[in-house]
DNA sequence: AACAAAACATAGCAAGTTAATATGTTTGCA
DNA sequence: TGCAAACATATTAACTTGCTATGTTTTGTT
């Protein structure tokens, strides 16, 4: 399943938000976007996105920024994946009015389990375990270069 | 997840192949076009790609058509749909060339997952038990019409 | 009070994709 | 030989994606 670049972008922000959640203060869309080497004014919508979801909080003005809106454990992959791509979280329509039997068993044996399945792997791992996966693989990284 | 039109398609077509297995002989994309109540020429643009991968055989000429490559059971929505459906079967490429620990951790705790339980969702059900389903609501349909 | 830094809003645009149509050409049975 | 079908290619309109441009509001700092 190939994510959008807004997903990527939504997840990878996400992470850097979580990573000063401790520190407390706001993180700018310039900051995130220089650490992440992205257009800023992209990132602007994709954080238009996130907070019409509630899951970042805005400070406006000067020393301004974007805070996470609660814990990054209780903050879950499909909780940002499902703000930004609309796809992924609307289901199929059915297609065939002639034959409405047949989209019914679409929408039962293929299109409800799939859902399911998305839904339930995507909110498995929480913003907590993907930003501590990428501070672990970046140790390890580091690691590589005095070998 | 919303399935595009042409992945609806090729789930509906080869349901109607998947009824006429049993008869042997081929069925025509007219006929196929006209049950679903789609377009023609759209529809064979479907079958190209279920053909490009070996999952219908085709009889050119007069009294031609398509016929399923192998028994109903032995085919999955898995099959038809990576057919079809490119972004579903592709996996997410890294995209942040700065941070390829961030990379690493999204791939390792998110796309693999979400690819792996997709997958698995769509390879679990066959196109014998599709076809099943429908004749299945097709039957509780007429009953609906008699009480 | 003025300034600067930030969020926020809206519009536009180029490239790509999707869904569909149009127009043939080949193939092979009757 | 004629016709019915698969097969191939090009075109089109609408939509989506990824991104840029241009502001406006808000608010802390000087």
């Amino acid at each position: 399943m190939k994510l959008s670049a807004k997903g990527r972008y939504g997840l990878a922000a996400m992470t850097q938000l979580a990573m000063n959640y401790h520190a407390g203060g706001p993180v700018t869309i310039i900051k995130i976007s220089e650490r992440l080497g992205i257009s800023k004014i992209y990132l602007e919508q994709v954080f238009s996105l996130l907070k019409r979801a509630k899951l970042v909080r805005s400070i406006k003005g000067s020393q301004g920024g974007y805070q996470l809106a609660r814990e990054p454990e209780r903050i879950t992959a499909y909780d940002i994946l499902a703000a930004i791509e609309l796809a992924l979280s609307e289901t199929t329509a059915p297609a065939f009015d002639k034959l409405p039997a047949l989209d019914e068993a679409l929408a039962k044996t293929i299109y409800e389990p799939l859902d399911t399945a998305i839904r339930e792997s995507l909110s498995s791992t929480t913003l907590a375990e993907l930003t501590a996966a990428a501070e672990r693989e970046n140790r390890e990284e580091v690691m590589m270069f005095y070998i």
